[in-house]
DNA sequence: GCAGGATATGACAGCGCTGTCAATTGGCGT
DNA sequence: ACGCCAATTGACAGCGCTGTCATATCCTGC
């Protein structure tokens, strides 16, 4: 039989509720008496029974990690973020595939909460900006976090400067004598849309030179977006020297659609993304990107909502360092 | 308040355990009587409180899918898979990367068993194969599913038949006329690597070619392992035509070093890979490989899991169809 | 129509833990 | 040394469900 809190209790010599309390960590529990407790459980091997404890604490100890992102190395990332978060504090993690756009979005998210009932939730975008569904989880009362959302005031969570990191990368471009810089829009519905872009315009405008809404294309963050962002940019009578995709993979499909247009990367035309996921290395020329720290995205905003679970503090909306990754997709313009 | 199982009996005129009964899909509830209380469970939106019900019935009605694999894109197919499989059955499931390697390996999963005591695991290559853990979990008596393991009998779960999709996509190369065809080996840890060795053996031997050992190089499935077997391969005197490797990863790899040897593809040299991850349609020219079909791999193996766990039947290992995908990185030899 | 076995339903306790609240102990000032 | 308040500890019930076993009901063959 395995061992239970009332055989540690009996082993330390105090009541099954003072365990209980050293267990959950809570004060008005002395010293000499907290140290006794200890010893008896890790002499035991004690393991407190998840289930058991859920059932009587009313709370499920469990964090679901929420997403509708086609990126897996993103995901994966950030997931195990929340994963080392949880198991710094004894918690368990789910997770749960969704799609935004569809029409049962947000009662599927009901039937998640119903059904598991996850003490809290971690937010990827762009679920993170999703109206109803915030709506609903504020209405049910449940806690989240969320993953470089767009509106970060009153929330919890982690994010990067992202206006700034794009400044940076155009930047780079700048630096190298760059003057017709084109950019590929990321999705709509993703903050980063409008941060890239916002970055990108502002690079520019520092630079002195005039935005050409004809060198903004209009893309989605896939592979294939980038291709046909490319033709249309390739096509142009007067072609940009360099282009700044959005992200890594509408990166990749520009540097596709270069070498079907006979340009050569980066001696004709340079190419930067954005996150600094596994293709920009599994490429040929290999990606200049802005490298995102996804894995510790997720911990710290896994972290703070369960520090606002556990009724340490508040939780707050914390924000990581980036860092620009010189690769070879770009060069001095020719 | 919640709607609780007893509510529920009382609106139906029966007793609790009739409830539960009909919950658990259990025999010996009459027609009438099952109809009454599915009734009134669909009136009320009943949900059973899952601790309350682990916490009776000592099970967690929880999978844990297990894994050490570098590839993200391979890992959330299994992961929808088996979350696939779970929803069918009102299951939850868990992630757990681990490093297979590392020491304290098989403690990990212990701990995890002990934590979080799920019901079963799934596990994927190449933990699959690790003869202690595999020990461990049979002493411990924890069912297990896995997704192409090494040794399938006595075991559940799902498999392809690799080496004979091997010597298919050797064949598409042989078809083309090539004859000095190489191979890039796969991680040694992981069954793949026989299999898919033997396949291109089979295949090479079937239409009379002599095995050419220089021409099998070594490799673990990663990117620069690609780069790193195609300079070997494109140093050779007699160059081949033709490279498989064993996985898309490393074909992908393969490609960018025959850039850098100023080899076209497919036009001086032809390459396939194996799976069809989105990095097979993510490159230039786009890659000639095998469809794997991961994610239904995932939820077949969880729902023979399921099967037994839930006393349906034994498990079986069950065998999928895997499709030749054939794209752009393959030409009849020149 | 009835015995007898099979099938269906219910009563009850208890899974292992924590919330509530009462009882006890310790610390401090005088 | 004593009273008093705060800090510490414990007793007890119960979270929502299922296992066990007893009881009730159904059906069959004669």
């Amino acid at each position: 039989m395995r061992v239970r809190l009332e055989d540690v209790a009996r082993a330390a010599g105090v009541s099954p509720k003072t365990v209980s309390r050293v267990l959950n960590d809570e004060a008005n529990v002395r010293g000499p008496t907290r140290e006794k407790v200890l010893a008896a459980m890790a002499a035991m091997d004690y393991r407190p029974h998840p289930s058991a404890r859920s059932l009587a604490a009313n709370r499920s100890f469990l964090v679901a990690t929420v997403y509708d992102n086609p990126s897996s190395n993103y995901l994966t990332e950030i997931q195990t973020g929340v994963l080392d978060a949880c198991d710094e504090h004894h918690y368990s993690m789910m997770v749960r595939p969704l799609h935004a756009d569809s029409a049962d979005f947000v009662q599927r998210i009901d039937t998640l909460i119903s059904h598991h009932r996850p003490d809290g939730l971690v937010l990827t975008p762009p679920i993170t900006d999703h109206p109803q569904l915030l709506a609903r989880l504020h209405e049910r009362n449940v806690p989240y976090a969320s993953v470089s959302p767009m509106r970060r005031d009153g929330s919890i969570g982690a994010f990067i400067d992202e206006p700034k990191a794009a400044r940076e990368v155009v930047g780079h471009l700048l630096g190298l004598g760059h003057r017709r810089i084109a950019h590929v829009l990321g999705h709509p519905a993703h903050g980063a849309r409008g941060w890239r872009l916002t970055g990108y315009r502002e690079a520019l405008s520092a630079a002195g030179i005039p935005f050409d809404p004809a060198l903004v294309v209009d893309g989605d963050f896939s592979f294939s977006a980038g291709v046909a962002a490319a033709r249309q940019l390739f096509s142009l009578a007067d072609r940009p020297t360099a282009v700044f995709a959005a992200n890594d993979d509408m990166a990749a499909g520009v540097i596709w659609a270069a070498g079907e247009h006979g340009l050569s990367v980066p001696r004709d035309v340079s190419v930067v993304g954005f996150d600094d996921t596994p293709i920009s290395r599994q490429i040929w020329p290999t990606l200049t990107t802005i490298r995102q720290p996804s894995r510790e995205m997720g911990r710290i905003a896994a972290l703070q909502l369960l520090a606002a679970l556990r009724g340490k503090g508040e939780g707050r909306m914390v924000q990581l360092p980036y860092a620009l990754q010189v690769r070879e997709s770009t060069a001095p313009v020719g």
